[in-house]
DNA sequence: ATCCTATCCTGTAGGC
DNA sequence: TGCCTACAGGATAGGA
């Protein structure tokens, strides 16, 4: 669920909502999520103050003074809600945080591949979940030569590359499709196989696809929420993820759906040809010989 | 090193 | 209506 946009979007509501708080009390599920959450997680963060929010990638790290940092990962199905009065109880809810004035934080998952962490905030980056992540590319805009260069021998899909988080951090399944839609790029071309224009035309639109996303709040497919319960508007702007069958909103052709390593992909094979450009002259031939 | 597969978990949509 | 299966935006360990 969540990507880029998403966690983006929660950053921004958490660093506007509690940052400078403290924490005065924690209540904890003991469910596990992606790993068990430490048993004292509780006292640890108790009587803490919220110094920063950042993120990388889809990890969010949420500072906490006295050297602790919370890293949070959403997972498929993980929201943090705010509320200045919180409701009755809701399912899968792991962690409830509450501050002096009667506001909460909670923590629900469903599908509990989320992931939270408490870590020393001089050694987060060292974390094992950070420390392989390629660069944030709204942190670091991206150039297309760069990517270029790296991605070099690679005869994975680039499609699959793109998901790759340790080639940049954050991008995810809908955007993957929707960045090589807009750049004209086969999702089934092999990554080292793009030329440098190529790689040009995927950085624009990594960066462009990612900004109109945070600017509409991401993405709401079905669990994602931002912080007040609200879900993100750029499912209007989606091109191709989840049309299979629908035509292309710039050829007309229609959208396909293949799988790659397990997961859906969407794309125009018409505007997203495997092919690279051939000479007007074999084409030519072709028709001539038949 | 690279790449692929299976796995963790619940909710939901679609077929019958 | 209800039962069953397939699938879903994620990362990661382990094997080829």
């Amino acid at each position: 669920m969540p990507e880029l946009p998403e966690v983006e979007t929660v950053r921004r509501n958490l660093e506007a909502t509690v940052l400078g708080r403290t924490i005065q009390s924690v209540r904890l599920s003991g469910k596990k999520l992606r790993d068990p959450i430490s048993r004292n997680l509780g006292t640890r963060i108790r009587n803490r103050r919220i110094e920063s929010v950042s993120r990388h990638g889809k990890f969010l790290l949420i500072d906490l003074d006295e050297d602790q940092t919370l890293i949070s990962h959403l997972g498929m199905s993980g929201r943090w809600l705010f509320y200045d009065e919180p409701p009755g109880p809701l399912p899968h809810v792991h962690v409830r945080i509450a501050f002096a004035d009667g506001t909460e934080l909670w923590f629900q998952d469903p599908r509990r591949f989320g992931l939270l962490r408490l870590v020393s905030t001089s050694r987060r980056s060292r974390d094992p979940a950070l420390s392989k992540l390629g660069p944030d590319p709204i942190a670091t805009p991206l150039r297309g030569n760069w990517l270029f260069e790296r991605a070099r021998g690679a005869r994975v899909a680039i499609k699959s590359y793109l998901l790759d988080q340790s080639r940049v951090a954050g991008i995810g399944n809908i955007y993957a499709s929707e960045i090589l839609h807009r750049a004209g790029v086969s999702p089934r071309r092999p990554a080292g196989a793009l030329t440098a224009r190529e790689w040009d035309a995927v950085a624009d639109e990594i960066a462009r696809v990612l900004g109109e996303a945070i600017d509409r709040m991401g993405t709401t497919f079905s669990m994602y929420r931002t912080l007040w319960n609200e879900p993100g508007t750029y499912g209007d702007q989606l091109l191709v993820y989840d049309r299979a069958g629908e035509p292309c909103r710039r050829c007309g052709g229609t959208i396909r759906r293949i799988v790659q390593s397990q997961r859906s992909t969407f794309y125009c094979p018409r505007c997203q040809s495997l092919r690279r450009r051939r000479p007007a002259l074999s084409i030519a031939r072709g028709q001539s010989g038949a």
